[in-house]
DNA sequence: TGTACATCAGTGAACGCGCGTTCACTGATGTAC
DNA sequence: TGTACATCAGTGAACGCGCGTTCACTGATGTAC
């Protein structure tokens, strides 16, 4: 066997990573398979020993980022889901509301960057984008569920601000009401964490 | 003057509100000038008769939602902002997270179908988009001021709600989940208003 | 250890198609007489 | 009132370009002997 598995496994996730960066920073369609390629010095005919279509990888993408760049950012935040206390979903809110992540296009959540291009996508892309957003909701509902007795609310609710506060933030032109955007849903997602 | 002022007015906004529609399905890129034309009975080339590119009807089509279709459609929930109380501002939030406007494609608000889109356009697009933030934390704004001290505050988590929730619920493809998000996104904005 | 070979990841030219924009033309309309 | 004319909204072919995908090929690699 020429080229070990690891290797064709390697390349595929480079691909994949490259494309999770493009599309966040450009959107699905105006990026093209060259520049995935290119972003990882291949050439554009090697991407279909991988994938069967750019939907496909569209999916993966989206996907990519729980359990890839998303995990190492919640790191940085100290948000476990295993700690399952109130401290854990502060820290979450408190990152995910930040200015470092809404300027860090490379590195934002998917949630943010493609909510239109996704809700367009195929259904695989939509089921990707809705295990990130389960993957949010866990995270709020465990760390608020021995304080109160409607967590799954609460947390659907601080979801909500998160992602849409975002969305918003960064669509504005004016980075002053962005910031008030963004602090508002930070301020109005904690009180509901903590009441 | 052969055929009246008023003639090419009337063909340019049919332009511009056969564009709202169709990017409201669609997406920006995803829409061709042929079908914005052809949705009006009209071919291609017309279309730089009225106007330079395709970008200068984006903005047009985001913007012309608050006075056209939008305005219709606060009439249909009696939403006033001269009114200035807070049932004004509870018939907004109803209206914005129901299960009507989320179906309705044509006839939703652009803030909901298009972020992704915009947060990556002209920043005339993106003008066009704050202006429509701006009316709507306005109408919150207003309907709140009597009854608490923190308006500016409240209206801009309600709009976030409104618009994150709506957002959200667009792009599951479960939509019993959809409907939860929408629903949670309706109780914490209308409890926020009521506080 | 060294060499011939088979495999298949990666290359890059080519295909088919569609889009934004331009442009020479057409013909419906309002006006001048 | 009727007619010739000037205007310009609208037409549709053409241009230039780029993209997703295919395909014949190349050459780096691991294996068999």
């Amino acid at each position: 066997m020429p080229y070990s598995a690891q290797h064709k496994q390697k390349t595929r996730e480079k691909i994949v990573e490259s494309a999770r960066i493009l599309f966040n920073r450009h959107g699905f369609q105006e990026v093209t398979i060259d520049q995935v390629m290119e972003e990882i010095g291949m050439t554009r005919g090697g991407f279909y020993n991988h994938f069967s279509s750019k939907d496909e990888l569209y999916s993966l993408a989206v996907e990519s980022f729980m359990h890839g760049r998303g995990a190492q950012w919640r790191g940085d935040f100290n948000v476990n889901p295993e700690d399952k206390n109130l401290q854990m979903a502060l820290g979450m809110i408190e990152g995910y509301l930040s200015a470092e992540h809404l300027n860090d296009t490379d590195a934002q959540c998917p949630m943010i960057a493609l909510p239109s291009d996704v809700a367009r996508a195929t259904p695989e892309v939509q089921a990707s984008y809705q295990k990130l957003l389960g993957g949010m909701v866990h995270v709020f509902q465990t760390g608020v569920a021995e304080t109160c007795d409607n967590p799954r609310e609460k947390a659907l609710a601080m979801a909500a601000l998160c992602i849409g506060g975002m969305i918003i933030a960064r669509t504005l032109p004016d980075s002053g009401l962005a910031d008030e955007v963004r602090r508002t849903a930070y301020d109005t997602a904690r009180e509901i964490a903590e009441r």
